[in-house]
DNA sequence: AAATAAAATTAGACAAATCTAAAAATATGT
DNA sequence: ACATATTTTTAGATTTGTCTAATTTTATTT
């Protein structure tokens, strides 16, 4: 019946993000943090959000999805991540610059386009960050990744994803050419700072550990 | 400096639609009726527009565009286009179908992606009804443009575009086989209802006053 | 466990965008 | 030109989403 609002979504979305964790409950500051809002604003909606039905929600204990949340949450992540493809592989846009874009777009209200799109993009199951898209039933399709920070020495992977998607981020992995789908050798590990040494795409490099622990691999 | 809203950008269309038509000002009236909202609400919103200099407004005189307020309603007409081409071209929406879905892409704000999305679809200059596509620059290509109810008996033209773009009479047009390009041929007029006979794509039809005075004519 | 700090909520204000109802200005008909 | 009708504007209320400042609840420290 009642629609959501566009700002409802964001918090919706927000909500799934941060308790994807597998925590119990979010906190309303962490959500505040996360869209750059006030804890007293967070606590509006929340209340509002619940009365709706979309998140369980208990004065001083923090917020979780409901189903009813959940479905909404992926609906809309599906559009962001579909617009991010169309973005990169249609458009030519860099991934480091359309997570902006992709906030606006997926507010756009039309299940038709939504379906169009996916079928114009052909289907893909991965956006350009290496995260799943979650399907038109709802279903998401979590992964086994695992990052580059907590592999053992000697063992190898595919790049498939980060965890900081920051501008900043996406320019070093592009100035270092790491990219998406290139296969990583863990060399070594530098006791003193943590820092690796590794092959991507068969080129040799020295990487941080923050670098390290912010890149996803699929174990090979 | 102060960003134009969402709501903001429907007036200026409005505006521009009410008033291309080479009449002085637009009435308040018109403006409630073409948005589907209250005429207070324009009244207020006028005033709005006024003080940021978008539009010419005097009490009870009825309301223009400034030059600013101009180029703020191409660029959003523009958009709109674009998306429509985009809609039809890329996804297969039928063109009866892409109005409201264009009408929510046209306020997402990126300059990069209008330049981008306009250069994937080859720079058209021609929304699928007929309509121009104003430039990067704001030059908007004004077209000598008739309707076939207007046309003298004998003469031939090209069909270019729409005035009335409701999906029942998009719906009649494509039921008729009747498409942007065909060439058309007047025949005869019928002085008891001001119905025509013509050839469309060779094809001969009778078309009533009402559609006749609907279709846009490049004349031949 | 009392004192202090941190997190969360309430109360109250504000701007944007809309509405209804009433008043003012303009237009029209005879 | 006067009375009536139409159009436009004002005044005041409402909803959504936000904020600040004050208060309450929970967590931490000594």
């Amino acid at each position: 019946m009642n629609a959501i609002s566009h700002s409802e979504e964001n918090y919706l979305k927000a909500v799934f993000h941060l308790g994807a964790e597998g925590k119990q409950a979010v906190a309303t500051n962490s959500i505040a943090r996360s869209i750059k809002t006030k804890p007293s604003s967070v606590t509006d909606m929340m209340q509002r959000l619940a009365e709706k039905g979309l998140v369980n929600y208990r004065k001083y204990k923090g917020v979780s999805l409901t189903e009813q949340g959940k479905k909404a949450a992926l609906s809309i992540i599906r559009k962001h991540r579909l617009w991010e493809v169309f973005l990169v592989e249609k458009l030519n846009f860099s991934w480091d610059e359309v997570h902006d874009v992709a906030e606006q777009l997926e507010h756009i209200q039309s299940e038709k386009l939504v379906d169009l799109l996916d079928e114009h993009l052909g289907f893909p199951q991965y956006d350009p960050h290496g995260d799943p898209i979650p399907g038109k039933d709802g279903n998401y399709p979590s992964r086994e990744k695992q990052l580059l920070s907590q592999l053992p020495v000697n063992s190898k992977g595919i790049c498939i994803g980060v965890k900081d998607s920051s501008a900043s981020f996406l320019k070093y992995l592009d100035r270092n050419r790491i990219s998406l789908g290139d296969t990583v050798h863990l060399l070594e590990r530098e006791d003193f700072d943590n820092s690796l040494l590794v092959t991507v795409a068969d080129k040799k490099m020295r990487v941080s550990h923050q670098i390290a622990s912010n890149l996803y691999l699929k174990i090979l």
